[in-house]
DNA sequence: CTAGGGGCTCACCCTGCGTGAGGGTCAACC
DNA sequence: GGTTGACCCTCACGCAGGGTGAGCCCCTAG
């Protein structure tokens, strides 16, 4: 009833040490040793590889796959159909960012064709800087297949280097009305505090997705929980974070009051 | 007329570090430094990195893209235009692959909603075992886009587990007609070698792509100089590469004379 | 003349395995 | 019952491609 690891690694096109490393970092533990001391895998095992594989050819760490997984193959997973279906949603997306490169590449050698000369900086809009992608495999993996989310990746898909450029100056922008509302000993549900909040929820409406005072609320709330956010707050001035959340939320039950 | 390491950096979007180690390991030495060591890019230098950046998006490792790129920057390369077209290439061979995945799952995914579950063996046909593509690349950069290589991907592409294990065993049925003609002393123009280099280029035809008396010789050089081939053959038998080798040209040279 | 924002060179750390070394296990064949 | 060969086991070091300091220089602005 049970594969022993060459078997394994010979159905599954990996090799031993893959197996063993697994193994040892707690991915896939196979369900059993036989007395001698052997791996034993059945085929809940090797279901279980087989989604590891998957999401490892998706560019995956190992870590992240053991998250998506879920503790030790028992129950914590989400059924067959969530993996599947998620493994579709990354897959298209991937093969979206790289027909973009492809577009991206025919304009270039079109330009190149025409005897044009590219500024440097036009060159490296798409390719290389595939941080894009990664950012959109990590937003997947937090927040799923939303509705903000898809709307965000879509607009952003079609941003330029400069388009980028005026976006991270505007956000400075709404960052330092933030801290000098703040600096300033400004309660955060003082007007200018408030104001300064709205300004970052139109600012999100026009560069990434529509965002509801609800929504908001809830970002703010991530602000908090997510350490990567928070840090980005708190790198720009101390207790950042906290005001940005509280400012939000001031604003969102003002305008939801009245 | 330099840029410096961060400004390079934040162009093109990578770290300030990733610019040391390029240059660390020669991929990208800058083309000057300042008098007090800083290190300064020209924009050849920023030409240079766009394409390594381009490669290693491509998931090339970095000595190959030094390969590909040519020594030092200066006149080894073999043009703009080449390099584009070559990713362009790169790009929708992935993409193709990575189409081939989608509509692999999906297929899994009606199976797995109609209730019928897959055979374990069945799971790891095109997920995971991602080695094709790597295999695909490999010949690439060995055999740029010749008509052989790619009819070979188009067909290959489309074999399923069963169709490679057949291919296996029929190829190794063809290695062992040729081992056994060496063990047993005959020369390598004997007309069993012959026949035996004879099945070999049918077996190639049947499975990848029609292969003239020509291209058989010209692989058969191949079976010789790139060392994997030679270890290939020389892990079956030690002096089978040679033989090979001999008795495709001989079976060529006969079958072109008469 | 001093603070800060770079830049420089070590140099160690991390992931995902490859690749032995040194040694048990198991089925088969003698 | 002994040997052989294919597998299996556990260390344990190595490598790419950087991340992340540490400790120190440089340079411009106040």
């Amino acid at each position: 009833m049970g594969h022993s690891v060459g078997e394994v690694a010979r159905i599954a096109g990996v090799t031993v040490r893959a197996l063993h490393h697994y193994d040892e970092i707690g991915l896939l533990r196979p369900s059993a040793r036989t007395p001698s001391g052997y791996r034993s895998y059945d085929s809940d095992d090797l279901e279980r590889l087989h989604r590891i594989l998957a999401y490892r050819a998706l560019g995956f760490p190992l870590d992240d796959v053991a998250a998506l997984l879920g503790g030790d193959g028992g129950e914590a997973g989400e059924g067959a159909l969530g993996h599947l279906e998620r493994q579709h949603r990354l897959l298209t997306d991937r093969i979206a960012v790289l027909e973009r490169m492809v577009r991206n590449l025919e304009k270039t050698m079109d330009a190149h064709r025409m005897g044009i000369r590219l500024d440097p900086h036009e060159m490296f809009e798409v390719f290389g800087d595939h941080d894009p992608t990664q950012h959109a495999e990590e937003a997947e993996r937090r927040w799923g297949d939303t509705d903000a989310y898809r709307e965000s990746a879509r607009r952003s898909s079609s941003y330029t280097r400069a388009d980028w450029e005026r976006m991270r100056q505007e956000t400075e922008a709404v960052n330092q009305a933030l801290v000098s509302a703040m600096r300033s000993g400004l309660p955060a549900d003082s007007p200018a505090a408030m104001a300064a909040a709205e300004e970052h929820r139109a600012h999100l409406g026009r560069w990434f997705y529509d965002c509801s005072r609800e929504m908001h609320v809830g970002l703010a709330e991530m602000y908090l929980a997510d350490p990567r956010f928070t840090r980005s707050y708190e790198d720009i001035a101390e207790g950042l974070a906290r005001y940005v959340h509280d400012a939000i939320v001031a604003n969102a039950r003002a305008t939801g009051a009245e």
